[in-house]
DNA sequence: TTCAAAACTTACTGGTTAGTAAGTTTTTCT
DNA sequence: AGAAAAACTTACTAACCAGTAAGTTTTGAA
């Protein structure tokens, strides 16, 4: 009964996800992705019936991914820095692949998106937040970190502070990011 | 000798200026515009001659205004607290129209536009960060503000949170932007 | 081995895109 | 008033877009 041949449909997900972040929803087509499998843009359409489906299943992933690391970070005895360090490696990784991450990429076509898509933007934002917030709990309580400002409030500041460091990145170099990313640990380590 | 109609030609900046903070470069077309005006679309070919230029004189204006920006900066007997706020308050006006801030539009869109835009958009990353930076020595060296990264890191952090934090508060409500905003002002003030 | 579902291709649609060439109206200056 | 430049419209193109319907090949399981 399950579907024989999921390798293409992963494959599709991962060229999707990837062209996001490398050139935004409204940049890329099925054609760029049928390109890259050798096929016709009727194979991506038999995956994902649209555009709209093929997104929405993208951030579907990850929040699986999310929810995923969520459920390690309880389990895996890290410290907390190792834990936001866990979490900030994930952009590093981005700005050396010449991308920005999703959420900041779909964040700035949000007036774009179906409200299927939105609403999964949404979720994804909340629950990444929670998981920052979480850890910068976790870490005051044990003396990792010191900040003063709300735990969600200094998750903000985390937040922003990459999702826009990967996006200048790209425009005046890796140094940029790199000053953000130590100053942002400076200021949570104290 | 110089043209007399400039109104039309402004009409096509200040709305293709709109349509890109709000939707992105690569989600608007000239129909777009042409709709606006009540005219044909080869009518905004007649002012500029492709989307490359467009885009390319829409940069030219904010690098412009400022540029514009700097040199009051110095003209005006204002506090460096009051000057920063003065650049706050444009991202304030963005949260309030569901915009997000062309250098973040196009910062997320970069790998998609042509070379002559790119050049600009660099251009204008360097002399917005430039002026905060040159307002944070100021205000520390009055002893406005207290911080301890470089004033090119800090300049960084505050660009960063604001960009991305309009980018959120159209997802997740302005008051995660007005949570930024205190927080990033609370930081150099110390 | 056969047969049905899965995984495609072929061939097409209607709509949108940026852009152009040629002609018309409007404005401005003399 | 008349000429010329400016500011358009008309009418079109070729490329691309998302999406579909119908037919073909591939695959795996009974």
């Amino acid at each position: 009964m399950a579907p024989r041949n999921q390798d293409t449909k992963q494959e599709i997900l991962r060229i999707g996800t990837d062209l996001i972040k490398r050139y935004g929803y409204n940049a890329f087509s099925y054609a760029d992705i049928s390109k890259v499998l050798q096929m016709k843009n009727a194979a991506v359409h038999y995956h994902f019936r649209g555009k709209e489906d093929l997104l929405a299943a993208i951030l579907d992933q990850y929040l699986d991914d999310y929810i995923q690391m969520g459920k390690q970070l309880q389990v895996l005895r890290l410290t907390a820095l190792q834990k936001l360090d866990q979490f900030i490696e994930r952009y590093s990784v981005l700005v050396d692949s010449n991308c920005i991450c999703i959420i900041g990429s779909v964040a700035s076509d949000y007036n774009t998106l179906p409200e299927s898509v939105k609403t999964r933007v949404t979720e994804l934002i909340e629950l990444v937040l929670g998981l920052v917030e979480k850890t910068l709990l976790e870490g005051k309580k044990k003396g990792e970190f010191h900040f003063t400002v709300p735990a969600r409030t200094q998750a903000l500041l985390i937040m922003t502070n990459l999702a826009a460091g990967v996006q200048l990145a790209r425009i005046s170099g890796k140094q940029d990011y790199v000053k953000i990313r130590k100053a942002l640990l400076g200021q949570v380590k104290g």
